[in-house]
DNA sequence: GTCTATACAGTGATAGAC
DNA sequence: GTCTATCACTGTATAGAC
């Protein structure tokens, strides 16, 4: 299978974007880096803000696969202990964001957040919001089939998935850096255990 | 008091910079903002990316002061009960959070934590790693006096801060938007509840 | 769909007068 | 400590040949 030009500059562009910001890109250099000269670029973008728009929509729709549909919840949650959903769902959650092109999506969003109105409803609305929808919806069924305590789901849907946001800020910075990230996966760990802990308590 | 042209370029560049990015903000702009000509500026500052740096120090020191000495510890935690306590401490939190240039500080870590190794450390080792360890004193402390129930200091600390800093990112782009952070501060509220709840219980 | 050539405004930074 | 003037370079984007 070929790559086209096209995605070139796409994947090019991400990778770029993602480790100095767009204002910090040149299209000479995302040409350069790609194999083209500069006039080439424009018979597949517009300019060079599409190449953003075009990685943002992207995104947006990618990770919207990674939540799985509302009418299939039920049937997961049958098939599953509390605690194997959670760790099952941590486990997905983690091999998207540890995929090279996740990272540097969720890198770009991040340094992006402030210039693009864009970048900022795919964080709140899809990032945070999506996800947590989906886990109050889970922690929900949880409490009607007394699988856990009864507690505020939304409630327990924040606790549980925010800690997991602020170690996926730390993780990529690690990751960056080339710097090891085995004591903040066991962070993880314990942060889902002392959750698991909190919710089974009888 | 007046305000020197060192420290007017100083306040527009975070203004600017935590807007657009360090890439997306030229020595003209600033210069035109502040009133000045762009030569003048090389009179305070002998280059961009001195600026940058002279911001991130700022930060890095200013914050530093926002949590209290470890020897002034024990007598703190004497006055207050843990609910005060981490309620005063929250309050504090919040206040340097809201304030005008503390939160165009976070948002420039985080627009420039990829290109700037400063930054990364910065949010690493001070923002993250510092509040960490103090709240880690504070629970073991707490833990030492049968304030609270006997879990692991350092994964308590985790459990009572990610949330917020996450809850942190949320509120900032909200803010920027200009829209209602009612809301946020709502969860922010019910965050502390449920862990109080959680490390009080008997 | 790629190239050459080019437009031309904007970039960070400096020299030297006042 | 500010200014004017200027530098060499980089920025995005377009026209038109192949």
């Amino acid at each position: 299978m070929t790559i086209s030009t096209k995605e070139k500059i796409f994947l090019i562009s991400l990778d770029l974007f993602s480790q100095k910001g767009f204002s910090g890109v040149s299209i000479r250099e995302i040409t350069r880096e790609v194999g083209i000269k500069e006039s080439s670029l424009y018979n597949h973008f517009s300019s060079k803000d599409e190449i953003l728009e075009s990685i943002l929509n992207f995104f947006r729709e990618d990770f919207s696969k990674t939540l799985p549909p509302l009418e299939t919840l039920d049937e997961i949650l049958q098939k599953h202990s509390v605690e194997s959903f959670l760790k099952a769902g941590l486990h997905n959650f983690k091999k998207y964001m540890e995929d090279e092109t996740g990272q540097k999506m969720w890198r770009l969003l991040q340094v992006e957040q402030f210039r693009s109105p864009l970048a900022r409803e795919i964080i709140l609305h899809d990032l945070y919001g999506k996800t947590i929808e989906f886990l109050e919806n889970v922690f929900t069924k949880f409490i009607e089939f007394k699988k856990i305590r009864p507690y505020n789901p939304k409630v327990l849907a924040i606790e549980y998935q925010y800690p997991v946001f602020s170690l996926l800020t730390e993780y990529n910075i690690l990751k960056f850096d080339g710097k090891d990230t085995a004591e903040l996966e066991k962070k993880l760990e314990r942060h889902v255990d002392f959750f698991l802990n909190i919710i089974l308590e009888k």
